[in-house]
DNA sequence: GTGGGAAATGTGTGCGCACACAGTTAAATT
DNA sequence: AATTTAACTGTGTGCGCACACATTTCCCAC
């Protein structure tokens, strides 16, 4: 059937059927077979019938690895992240995109990062479009100002651009793909953890810190979260109240250490990253060690305060991890047509004293 | 200095320097760059300064695509693991194989299980000498019992033939890589989660339960941990009594159900998978909500109890994620010639009754 | 100086796929 | 009927690397 003169490799490993295989099964040639695989067009319908038959009987899967190596074409993916010089939490996402891109890099993919913050020349807005003019085949975005994202969305609508979205879901937005963590769940968890070993009266702040914090709809998810645990599992007197607090006010601080200082207080979620640290110190300042603190992420600072005790737990929302699966599912939708997962939501992983350190030093993440 | 027709297209991506063009800077072929790249000899000392001094200059990195497509070997690695129809641990561990083996295909990797028991035919001896008829080029184990797991490396240290372990480590064995988890630090991580919000007098028990429970010496690590916390942080009253259970003596269940019953537990501590569901369905029929449960791993019995209530926690190992991880080492080291760690720690994940399915239904565990 | 063998070097082919272009055939237009 | 055009098919080349084999060069023995 097939040449004598040397066992044909494919032999060697049954499973690789190719071109070639299905090109002389199905009597066409091997253009034809790329053209009824590609949808290229220009195939007559006794062909592509042939090419059909053969494949319903055939499990072909293609070489990805051979597939990249011939394709002329290149591809581009931007990615959109906030600001990392002034935040940790994106300092550990641009490590992701940098990882991600001398992942793909074989393949033929670049990956240009772009920041932006909230205001002005390099807002959300103004950065999408200057990524844009390097024309590039999909976008990955980390939305976290959802006036601003909307008109992002449309223009990328109209585009007929893929995005995916990761961090940040934004209900309007037709993503590709969304990344992140199921925010209610992740409240119910912190409400969970703050309750452990609890049998009387607890009093507890829920505290969201940031800047343009009214922008930023995501966090009363794990608020409406945090609360339900405490309705449907505690018996005991329990008594939340929630603050918004801006980084950029001068009273920050004063406010903060006002709250810690109030002896009745025993917990405190904080509902972000970077802040963490900040509601830790005081606390330490303030010998208040009756205080159970739960936040997110284990930037550095954070770190230290829960390796000190001062922070009991942290929900890490893992989002170098997010970054890399976020421009995988764009990389894989744009050279390989592969399906992807409309939704992608991470473990909530519970950081503590003990265990930090194994995450820290671990290499998958 | 190039040719004029087209571009060339590695010019499109100023990073990628070919065989072709480190050959063309040294004046030699590209026949000698490969054998001074692969250190095949038979190249003069002029023509190897030539090259190095090339490869000094630039930074040449393969394109591991092609390097796989190219080359002409193909290459072997046998798993081997207890086996997995009796214990749903291994059988996660086996679904790793699987996925690990599809990843690997179009690389030229052909990967084999073998399963084994303690005793008889289908011990790690036999099964590992089974294993080395089929000549593989590197073999991943899970070594779970201590005296057996000691003959099989000198065989393999005799043969020259490397190997990884995960999941359990054998200090005299020289493994090329280990992948596991601290085990004395998941103690101090179950210890730490036994404490939370006690503060009065605690009775704790350690159960190791499983077969030939004097083999696996590694239980013993986590005993430790779990012992150095108490010691170390806690300052009320506390009673540690640990205890070795084997699941095949007749008064097993009894036994254990003595214990539940003693109105003093006020907590457990499993230091393996399988039988905690065991010991929460004791503590189910005994209405003994007082004791915290704390285990090992999301098998699909302790999931439905921990989702219950009746497991407080349970310290994820992540076994499939190990063995996909021991793979890809073997692979990286005998493929692309990779470093690969000497030792892996996992993190120690903290599973508990509110972010369990986050884990379940997550694509990257 | 000549011949033979070993070392060294260069060249061609293959891996599986993508895809441009040459060649063929049928249909449409003049 | 002759010519042109569009649809269709097959073939050749390239991607970057591995590596077998052909060719050249060098060295040593006679």
């Amino acid at each position: 059937m097939y040449e004598n003169s040397k066992t044909p490799k494919f032999l060697m490993t049954t499973k690789s059927i190719r071109i070639k295989d299905i090109a002389k099964l199905a009597g066409v040639s091997e253009g034809t077979v790329d053209r009824v695989l590609h949808n290229r067009g220009n195939v007559s319908i006794i062909a592509l019938n042939k090419v059909n038959s053969v494949l319903n009987e055939i499990h072909y899967k293609p070489n990805l690895l051979a597939r990249s190596l011939g394709r002329a074409r290149n591809f581009k993916v931007s990615v959109l992240i906030p600001e990392p010089k002034t935040d940790a939490y994106w300092e550990e996402v641009n490590s992701g995109i940098i990882q991600a891109s001398a992942e793909w890099e074989n393949y033929g993919v670049t990956i240009d990062p772009f920041y932006y913050v909230h205001d002005g020349e390099l807002s959300l807005e103004l950065i999408a479009n200057r990524s844009l003019n390097a024309k590039p085949d999909g976008m990955v975005i980390a939305p976290i100002f959802y006036p601003q994202a909307l008109h992002v969305f449309s223009r990328l609508q109209e585009l007929g651009l893929p995005y995916v979205l990761f961090n940040t879901n934004i209900p309007e937005s037709k993503p590709l793909s969304f990344i992140g963590q199921d925010l209610f769940q992740s409240g119910m968890l912190a409400g969970q953890l703050m309750s452990i070993g609890n049998i009387t009266r607890e009093d507890i702040l829920i505290l969201h810190i940031g800047e343009s914090i009214k922008d930023s709809v995501y966090l009363m998810e794990k608020e409406k979260g945090f609360r339900e645990f405490y309705e449907k599992n505690v018996h005991h007197p329990v008594s939340i109240t929630s603050i918004n607090l801006d980084v950029n006010e001068s009273l920050f601080k004063q406010n903060l250490e006002d709250m810690v200082k109030d002896k009745k207080i025993t917990g405190i979620f904080v509902s972000t990253s970077k802040p963490v640290s900040t509601v830790a110190q005081i606390i330490q300042e303030n010998s208040r060690q009756g205080i159970r603190l739960i936040g997110y992420d284990m930037l550095p600072e954070n770190k230290n305060y829960l390796k000190n005790g001062w922070i009991s737990f942290l929900i890490n929302q893992n989002p170098k991890r997010q970054v890399i699966q976020g421009i995988s599912h764009m990389v894989n939708h744009l050279l390989f047509n592969k399906h992807v997962p409309c939704t992608e939501l991470f473990p909530l992983e519970v950081i503590t004293q003990h265990n930090v350190d194994s995450y820290i030093t671990s290499g998958i993440h």
